[in-house]
DNA sequence: AGTTAAACCTGGTTGC
DNA sequence: TGCAACCAGGTTTAAC
């Protein structure tokens, strides 16, 4: 479910709430993607600090006072994996077989709903040590950081001769982008998506990255996609998978040329796109 | 070194 | 109706 977008949605429904909150509890139901890391009762009593985000994972940090308690200073990092959503409760009903993770606060409790399990929630003393900072050091570019110019873009993808769709989705040159706004914004840059990435020409890897921006951009204004299950922290949908241009689409018109929006399959997903719109 | 498959797990949809 | 096969928003790990 969540890319970029969906996970942004997510950390700005709960950070400000969050922001100083008090941790009472934390709750596990079956194992993530990975274990936690620390024993669950050793969280209690921290207080979360601003929550941020890198590429699709959240950090929320949580603070403790010195010598206070056995776990210092530390935070998790999260992730949403492919069906995850967080929900940030006022008053939590009973966990629900796909709650996972629960984080009972003096605020609401953040409550983790992931039927797939490939999310994971894993404690780490700081963003820049491991286990977090080793998840992390391998993401690319962040698209909306003005220090990443078509240039770079450009010279990163000379580097790669996976066909673009892939490189995107691999998330090591720029990250945000996963199925669904991969397929976008190749749509509105006009590039197939089994061009190699190091044929796209300097005026093309312009337009990606202008295409990125603008797709990500207006999925945060819509709220995120949901297909089937993705909701923000207050249990809203996102409404962007409306005006899909091509994901999800095979076999219908293209809604800029009328032609037919094809299926092909690249790096074990689903692509599609438009052959005619998409030459370059 | 770089690219591509396999793996993790559950549930909904499709087709015989 | 039943059941197998396939599909799904991600990413690490192992294998060419």
């Amino acid at each position: 479910m969540p890319e970029l977008p969906e996970v942004e949605v997510t950390r700005r429904g709960i950070a400000a709430p969050l922001l100083g909150a008090r941790v009472l509890a934390v709750r596990l139901g079956k194992p993530l993607r990975w274990p936690l890391g620390r024993p669950a009762a050793e969280l209690a009593g921290t207080t979360v600090g601003e929550v941020t985000r890198r590429g699709k994972y959240l950090w929320l940090p949580l603070h403790r006072a010195p010598g206070v308690g056995p776990a210092g200073s530390g935070g998790l990092l999260l992730h949403l994996g492919m069906s995850g959503s967080l929900a940030l409760l006022p008053a939590a009903p009973a966990p629900g077989v796909h709650d996972h993770f629960d984080l009972v606060t003096d605020r609401g409790t953040l409550r983790l709903n992931d039927p797939r399990r490939f999310g994971a929630v894993v404690w780490s003393p700081s963003l820049h040590e491991a286990p977090a900072a080793t998840l992390l050091q391998r993401l690319g570019a962040e698209p909306f950081d003005p220090a990443f110019t078509p240039v770079a873009l450009h010279t990163a993808l000379r580097r790669r001769r996976a066909p673009i769709k892939a490189v995107l989705l691999a998330g090591d040159v720029v990250v945000g982008a996963g199925n669904i706004y991969a397929c976008e914004a190749l749509f509105q840059a006009g590039i197939h998506p089994a061009l190699r990435a190091d044929r796209i020409s300097r005026p093309s890897a312009a337009r990606l990255l202008a295409a990125l921006r603008g797709t990500l951009a207006r999925a945060l204004d819509l709220g995120g996609s949901t297909l089937r299950d993705f909701t923000d922290a207050h249990g809203v949908s996102g409404a962007f998978q409306a005006e899909a241009a091509v994901y999800g689409r095979a076999g219908l018109r293209c809604r800029q040329c009328g032609g037919t929006v094809r299926r092909l399959v690249q790096a074990q997903r689903s692509t599609y796109f438009c052959a005619t719109c998409q030459r370059r």
